[in-house]
RNA sequence: GGAGAGGCCGGGGCAGCCGCUCGCCCUUCAGGGCGGGAGGAAAGUCCGGACUCCACGGGUCAGGGUGGUUGCCAACGGCAACCGGCCGCGAGGUCAGGGAAAGUGCCACAGAAAUCAAACCGCCGCCGGCCCGACGAGGGUCGGCGGCAAGGGUGACACGGUGCGGGACGAGCGCACCGCGGUGACGGCGACGCCACCGGCACGGCACACCCCACCCGGAGAAAGACCAAAUCGGGACGGCCCAUGGCGACGACCCGCGUCGCGCCGUCCGGGUAGGUCGUUCGAGGCCGCAGGCGACUGCGGCCCCAGAGAAAUGGCUGCCGUCUUCCCUUGGGAAGGCACAGAAUCCGGCUUACAAGGCCUCUCCUGUC
RNA sequence: GCCAGAGUAGCACAACGGUAGUGCACCGCUUUCGUAAAGCGGGGGUUACGGGUUCGAAUCCCGUCUCUGGCU
């Protein structure tokens, strides 16, 4: 996907950490923020925790891309995604995560901000 | 046919659609076309280099590493060939494999004794007492003196082993063979091998204990480092304004007055530098083929090829057909389901180590059977 | 990317190269009307794993795995 719709810049995922709007289901976590942009954004955050070995933590984020790839039209416009999985050891399944994904996305977008503890 | 030893290859294949990334080209700046796009281990980070920056006059010491020999290599703790010990009938495997008469230390328990030797049970001789016999010969027993280290027993290890002779019993006391040590000749670049002679035998083991000897080693690491450079902050130079005729400081030798300059504001420029960006960044001790040299590791020459370069980090998703394995079903023959390893580049090379599904290949050894 | 440290009973820790122990926990007994505490007795270990040195290894050496921590 092209550049100007992944999420890059340290200070962009810390904005949205900070700002965002957090909704949890069985394979993602998603953190939504507002972007004054006309298009979403995607941010990948898949830690060491998640598998031990680099090539499970790929075919994550593949997969995680794919599906923003795949219904980035159906997601709320004006928004950085933050992806995260949601729990250890997760195998993913495209169909799963693009349902997920479209769901989860515009439920962190309606929700109210809820200032977070630093 | 069975049981083994050593080494190597492999890492599913062909298409279609939708995407990602790099290079080149076209472009109406929307995009389009063509080509490239993970590994043998990319891994662990255990060694060695290249490349950067820092430090640096030399030597010694300290610290770390290596440890049969000769070679290969840019270098190495890697590799090759050879030597020696141990294991295996063998093909082969394995070994940090220098020094224990430079010094220090350790060797528990057991055992008499664990290393300048020593003697528990013992064996033998002499002397004396007692007993049997007869007061003798001979024998037994107890004690003393002396000789011995063969046998028993302890142990992981006990002044070498086996045999013969010898002797009161014994003992390298003597001899033969083996082992050990020394000297010399010969072969080999060398580790070492082999032969002869001499010595009756002493010098237990552990340096993967400290240590000694020989050789090697400056430190940090691409987040190294070089360049460009917003915003903000403060620094410097120049110009202008303001001087409330005030405040502070400097100068006009000193004091008073007065004057000039600066501290203030604005503008321009300069250098430092953060975010960010560019380079380093992929052509290299490079691959493939052939010829030549070498037992080999490897080297030389010639020809051909360009083979990932991301950066919150690309190499993906879906589908069809074929291959292969397992299970099940009807049983010429097919069908269905499931699976097809270990694992993902981050400056780059040379090694080592570790992980790895199914399958395949080469060479050699031993046993058995048949011709 | 680079670099340190640790791994011993269910848990927390000891152990000059010479029979692996201590506390808590567990089991049984004593004590009590019963429980707790206390006392006595007992079980429980491939010393993370694989090799090597040594007569002998938790300890020394090499390799592997896992965990923890640090720098950037």
């Amino acid at each position: 996907m092209h550049r100007h719709l992944r999420l890059v810049r340290k200070g962009d995922f810390e904005r949205v950490y900070k700002q965002g709007t957090r909704a949890r289901g069985g394979a993602l976590l998603v953190v939504a923020a507002p972007n004054a942009l006309p298009h979403p954004r995607l941010g990948l955050s898949v830690g060491r925790s998640i598998w031990k070995e680099a090539v499970r933590r790929n075919r994550i984020r593949r997969v995680f891309r794919e599906a923003f790839r795949l219904e980035q039209h159906s997601l709320p416009s004006g928004f950085d995604l933050i992806l995260i999985p949601a729990r250890p050891k997760l195998d993913p399944v495209l169909a799963e995560v693009r349902s997920e994904l479209v769901q989860l996305a515009r439920k962190a977008a309606s929700a109210k901000p809820r200032p977070r503890k630093p």
